[in-house]
RNA sequence: GCCGGAGUGGCGGAAUUGGUAGACGCGGCGGAUUCAAAAUCCGCUGGCCGAAAGGUCUUGGGGGUUCAAGUCCCCCCUCCGGUACCA
């Protein structure tokens, strides 16, 4: 405080880089960017475009523009695409380097709920918000090409997406097997002509498993069928589809949620209790691309963990279907109890079936079985389970089951076995019923024991086995025509057994579930569909799009236990005619209601990187020449984001582009060649004993600098420091903004780049920033006169630093292409560290080299040394090979792999002359004296390596 | 449980292909400058032994392969992320 009397006394260093000075130059330059447009980037096409060049299309994550504005994770990964813009640019790319907003999402609406503000003027100004902080770092994206998926233009297209999907079968045989997105009138023309038969999908979600298909699985001729039929069997072809099912509720939200968004039984955003309850929906039928979902992963260049995650997710395992004929009164009566099993080998083991309690047979069972067990026990079974939550089924993992009173025969054996109800399978996944084979699986020993079934080894165990159900390799044994086989041969021959019998075949199941699509929220996408008085769905015409949100006066959902979508509200939105709709098929004077359920989030970013390459266009969804330009063979070549979207994002997206793909719409098979994902950026936290977190501004060191003591100021207990997410709670967020005052964007970008390897979590260290803005003073030092705010130059080349400047061009470029930017500033450091004065020249090429890490100060010196034009849109500067070697390198001389001594050669010494020139060194002749030399090994260029002894 | 990733000085981290472990930064110590401080500049800074030369130990722990291991192999521990009654 009084340093600043002492401070004011001296004479003022009118052009030293301070924060101050940062800011003016770096705002300076940020309108000068802005006003000249200096990062557009023109499309095919226009005027200014040079088709000359290669293109490079590097993408972040774009941000759902939140309330509280621009987090430090945000810029994390934003600073290296920009890096990476910048430098494909001075490589001679055309660089799309695009942001745009991801608007639709709850927030807004919550807040919406509690102010009755329309959710597009809090989501429109929290854009302004993020636009001008995203500025303020100097990122270079070419800002013509922004929008915000909750733009009608953009929207529309979401919706006219949709529609292809909902226009859409998928033809499993098509392309050799791999299956293709087809055209819904195809298979009508199909079905038609007869070409094919008649009949519902086999394959389709909301009829598989539960025996319920209306009008059986072969509908006869096309012509002779009724209406709703015809219809039926349409519509079990379509991609996207109404199904009446099981959803996610979570009442917390007041909406369905995907399989994806529920993590443990709980709501992906916000934690909230997760129901399942039955409604009508839209489902995408994802799973018909879960294979390939699967095998497009491979030729991706995207993180082995996300591949991995994906992978999982979809879930492929194989194994075998196989029937068990349902025995009445020890009589086959003709139907079969269908099980999924991934050991088919294990058979003869299979010792009681089990069965989903939403299982069909269930059903069955408490209608038939009155006397074979006791119905009243089942039926209060099956009510327990129904309503019992997730979260509760994964808390207590029990075995609790009923028997049905209903037998099967085991094909295998020949054996009777029983037919027990548990809620330990479950219907979603297979066929929801089971073979147990308590010998080999854990879960159906635990039921066993519990319930006192017969236990059969299958396979033989080590003699050392002491476990339970044993689930490691091993020979057949107790399984007839089996015994002796290793598990894949037996698998194989009980297979071609079981299909000889008819009794089975393989098969391949996914894990993957159909994709829910609707929310019953406001702040999203309508879909652009409509319903007739009878309750059927119509598409609405492609020239009425887009289906525009209608504002509401209140945004409160209905409290009710059946869930009413928001928009139902809207009732002259909803109400409207096929001639309003452009539904053709109707008459126009036809009442039709619109769809009150709007799309999820996700909408908007499965497809929003294809809108980059082609904004503005008002009659595609992207041109083709922009497509074909833009996606070129890899799609995206560079895509960052957080690794939290792994699963859900990602996948979503590849499953649109896919669907397009099929459809000619975009021609790469995948969308985003390479993916890369930041790490998260946490902060320093507090622990108390238990492990509870205490909010930063209630803990004091009372140690020294050196050995602090951090303890809780309220109660003095000893707390530990430790690194976890910041939040709000913690108090531990830092605001970019902030941080910018105090020392500039340069300097902000130095360090998020500096501060470890991208994809690594890194702890937020305040103290460390320091050493990024002395760096940012050493380069302005090094360029400008700090007096005078002229060059600082040199007429004489000093040959040392000539050389360090090529090293450091050769080292920034590499590593910026491999995305190593910490190494890259490193390199940065060690030239500045080394370098005195420059020339004009060398000058040049420095400021070139750091241009992308530290935009503004090297535009500013480029300026100062007259450079025509931008220095965004200069060359990268050239190295000379010959520059990077030195004259004399040390070698290290090691004597049993242990370092003794060092000397100096030309790199370019054969091996012979180093292994000369170590045994000539006066310490190995000393260290060697009296022992005898078995072996020298020499890495011409690296080491010598004597063994002796 | 299963799947992925990680563990290196006081701290963040480097070592790209098995070849000098600790680049670079922070912090610390010492010095120059200054009436003094800030800023800046220079030097030192993994542990232990030693006055020094040097020696010795050291990349979570244990074993192994190799002339040579942070890096490869086997076993174990800890932390982070994902996932889980998926048949």
């Amino acid at each position: 405080m009084g340093d600043q009397e002492h401070q004011s006394n001296e004479p003022p260093i009118a052009f030293r880089y301070t924060a101050e000075l940062a800011g003016e130059l770096e705002t300076r330059w940020q309108q000068h960017w802005d006003k000249n447009n200096t990062f557009h980037q023109p499309n095919p096409g226009d005027d200014d475009f040079d088709s000359t060049k290669q293109k490079y299309f590097c993408m972040d994550m774009f941000p759902y523009p939140s309330g509280a504005g621009l987090h430090v994770g945000h810029p994390e990964g934003y600073t290296a695409t920009d890096i990476v813009s910048r430098y494909k640019r001075m490589r001679g790319f055309n660089v799309l380097h695009p942001m745009g907003w991801d608007a639709f999402g709850l927030p807004a609406e919550q807040y919406a709920i509690q102010t009755g503000v329309h959710p597009e003027i809090t989501t429109k100004s929290a854009i302004d918000n993020f636009r001008r902080q995203l500025k303020r770092f100097g990122f270079s994206y070419d800002w013509s090409r922004e929008f915000g998926t909750i733009d009608e233009d953009y929207y529309k297209w979401t919706q006219w997406i949709f529609l292809q999907i909902y226009h859409s079968w998928f033809d499993p045989e098509a392309n050799g097997g791999v299956g293709c997105a087809r055209p819904i009138s195809e298979l009508i023309e199909e079905f038609k002509g007869s070409k094919r038969t008649v009949k519902l999908n086999p394959n389709a979600a909301e009829y598989s498993g539960a025996g319920d298909l209306p009008g059986g699985t072969d509908a006869g001729a096309w012509e002779k069928l009724d209406r709703e039929t015809r219809k039926a069997v349409v519509d079990s072809y379509r991609l996207a589809y109404l199904s009446q099912q099981t959803v996610n509720w979570c009442p917390m939200l007041g909406t369905a949620l995907a399989n994806e968004e529920v993590i443990d039984g709980r709501s992906e955003r916000g934690g909230h209790p997760v129901l399942r309850k039955p409604l009508r929906q839209w489902m995408f039928r994802i799973t018909s691309y879960a294979d390939r979902l699967l095998t497009g992963l491979i030729d991706v260049d995207w993180p082995k963990s996300t591949k991995t995650q994906q992978a999982e997710w979809i879930g492929r395992s194989v194994g075998a279907e196989i029937d068990f004929p349902i025995l009445d009164d020890g009589e086959i009566m003709g139907e079969s109890l269908r099980v999924f099993t991934t050991r088919p080998d294990t058979i003869f083991g299979a010792t009681y079936m089990v069965v989903a309690p939403e299982h069909p047979l269930v059903e069955f069972a408490i209608e038939a079985c009155e006397g074979k067990t006791d119905v009243g026990k089942l039926q209060a079974y099956v009510e327990l389970t129904r309503n019992r939550s997730d979260v509760e089924r994964m808390e207590n993992k029990e075995k609790t089951g009923v028997f049905t009173g209903i037998s099967v025969k085991n094909p295998a054996t020949g054996e009777p076995i029983a037919v027990w109800t548990a809620d330990y399978v479950l219907m979603g996944y297979g066929t929801g019923a089971i073979m147990a084979v308590p010998g080999q699986d854990q879960r159906d020993w635990d039921f066993a024991k519990a319930f006192d079934l017969p236990i059969v080894r299958t396979v033989t165990p080590p003699p050392d086995f002491d476990g339970e159900a044993y689930t490691g390799e091993g020979v057949a044994t107790n399984s007839r025509f089996l015994d002796g086989l290793e598990i894949e041969d037996a698998k194989t021959k009980i297979i071609d057994w079981l299909g000889e019998h008819h009794f089975g075949a393989r098969k391949v199941n996914y894990k993957l579930r159909d994709w829910l699509f609707s929310r019953q929220r406001y702040w999203g996408e309508p879909f652009p569909i409509v319903f007739d008085e009878r309750g059927d769905h119509h598409a609405v015409g492609m020239d009425t799009l887009p289906v525009s949100l209608p504002a509401l006066a209140d945004y409160e959902p209905a409290v009710s236990d059946e869930p009413q979508p928001l928009l139902a509200k809207a009732i002259e939105w909803v109400n409207t005619t096929a001639g309003e709709a452009g539904v053709a098929e109707l008459d126009p004077d036809a009442k039709v209601r619109r769809e009150t359920n709007t799309m999820p989030g996700w909408a908007g970013s499965c497809w929003y990187y294809l809108r980059y390459c082609d904004p503005k266009n008002a009659d595609r969804l992207i041109g083709q020449e922009a497509e074909s330009y833009w996606m070129g063979d890899n799609g995206v070549d560079l895509y960052i984001g957080g690794n939290e979207h792994a699963v859900l994002h990602l996948l979503y997206a590849r499953f649109w582009h896919m669907v397009m793909y099929d459809l000619g719409i975009v021609h790469t098979k995948e969308p985003f060649g390479k993916l890369f994902h930041q790490g998260m950026i946490t902060s320093f936290a507090y622990q108390r004993s238990d492990k509870s977190l205490v909010p930063i501004d209630q803990v004091e060191n009372r140690g020294t600098e050196e050995n602090p003591e951090f303890v809780e100021t309220a109660t003095g207990e000893a707390v530990k420091n430790i690194t976890a997410k910041m939040s709000k709670s913690l108090k531990n967020v830092i605001n970019p903004d902030d941080v910018i005052a105090e020392y500039g964007a340069d300097t902000f970008r130095l360090y998020e780049m500096y501060m470890g390897p991208l994809e690594a979590t890194k702890p937020w260290n305040t103290r460390d920033i320091i050493g990024l803005y002395r760096l940012m003073q050493k380069i302005w030092r090094l360029c400008i006169d700090e007096a005078t705010g002229e060059l600082r130059v040199t007429q004489a080349a000093d040959d040392q630093v000539e050389k360090q400047l090529h090293r450091m061009i050769a080292k920034v470029g590499e590593d910026i292409d491999r995305l190593c930017f910490n190494t890259a500033i490193a390199a940065v450091f060690e030239f500045v560290n080394t370098a005195k004065s420059l020339t004009e020249d060398q000058m040049d090429r420095f400021v070139r080299t750091i241009a992308p890490m530290t935009p503004h100060v090297a535009e500013e010196i480029y300026a100062k040394l007259a450079r025509p034009g931008s220095i965004t849109h200069a060359d990268w500067p050239d190295f000379d090979d010959e520059m990077l070697i030195d004259d004399e390198i040390e070698i290290p001389v090691q004597i049993m792999g242990k370092l003794r001594s060092k000397i100096y050669a030309s790199p370019a010494a054969n091996a012979k002359e180093l292994e000369e020139a170590a045994l000539a060194d006066e310490r190995i002749k000393e260290l060697i004296a009296g022992k005898t030399v078995r072996k020298i090994v020499v890495v011409p260029g690296r080491l010598v390596n004597i063994v002796a002894n």
